[in-house]
DNA sequence: ATCAAACGTGAACCTAAGTTCAGGTCAAGC
DNA sequence: GCTTGACCTGAACTTAGGTTCACGTTTGAT
């Protein structure tokens, strides 16, 4: 399969983190990571590429958008495995967004409880569905992050 | 502005809730809400309304689906306050839903902080990029819910 | 009776995160 | 040296959750 020692054909990156290959392509468009070509322009990856990905991957997991990892992401040393200073770095960003995310959950939750309690006659005074001090005026959808 | 005491024009809706007319509308073509009409086919929307779009958007706020949503809202009497039935039953929903994230989100960061102790030498065996065993083999995105 | 603001519709457009497809090329085992 | 599976590209399609637009009708205050 693989000709030079640790390079990596996208077929292999794909299978190897369980990756469809439209996807990788994807990334790659979005500049999320990156391979050399061969004569015959076929990608060829460097084996840290398997970390990169599982990086995308596990940061997906939590709802953080490709534009967000793609970020953080510059922090990280190409062709080469995560430094620490890259683990502080993206630990920096992404827990204090799951802190945040965790305490929002929370928050509705408890709410949502009361309101069982309450039988929510004052339903439209209430915390859950006012969550504007949560959540700030930002439109539609789940502004988790962004 | 309004007519008859209680009814309420689209656009004193999408005031008084901070949702855009054009969302109460896409909202009415999914059925999570509904509207009599005028003789000249102009929406009246009943007070309840307000408590539904407001739960619309609480839900949305964690992440739920508007299709899920919806689902829920079927024990929701149409044209009637929200019963205490109905919160039992949505917040069987969703709380359970709520606790399952909360619970990954916190596995997750505590790996990203394992991570950062570890160095990450043993990166592809780490929990956090090999997270199936948290979120199942899915596919991308945030899986958290559907 | 008039007239502007608010409302109605369908179609097109938008972002995110990909997938699928058509048509063509590369590489490796026999 | 040939063949077959893996690879390449760009374009179109998908789902979710809407927004924007063009164009026409209703309302309700004066």
């Amino acid at each position: 399969m693989s000709a030079i020692a640790q390079e990596l054909t996208i077929g292999e990156v794909s299978h190897r983190s369980g990756v469809p290959v439209s996807a990788l392509r994807f990334y790659e468009r979005r500049r999320l990571i990156g391979a050399r070509r061969t004569s015959g322009n076929q990608r060829r990856y460097h084996r840290s590429v398997l970390r990169r990905v599982a990086f995308i991957r596990a940061s997906q997991s939590v709802g953080i958008p490709l534009a967000k990892i793609a970020e953080v992401l510059t922090f990280l040393p190409p062709d080469a495995p995560p430094t620490r200073e890259f683990w502080v770095r993206a630990s920096q960003c992404w827990s204090e967004t799951l802190n945040e995310r965790i305490a929002i959950m929370e928050r509705l939750r408890d709410r949502f409880t009361e309101c069982i309690g309450c039988g929510c006659l004052s339903f439209q005074q209430c915390g859950l569905v006012n969550p504007r001090d949560v959540l700030g005026d930002q439109g539609p959808g789940a502004h988790l992050l962004t």
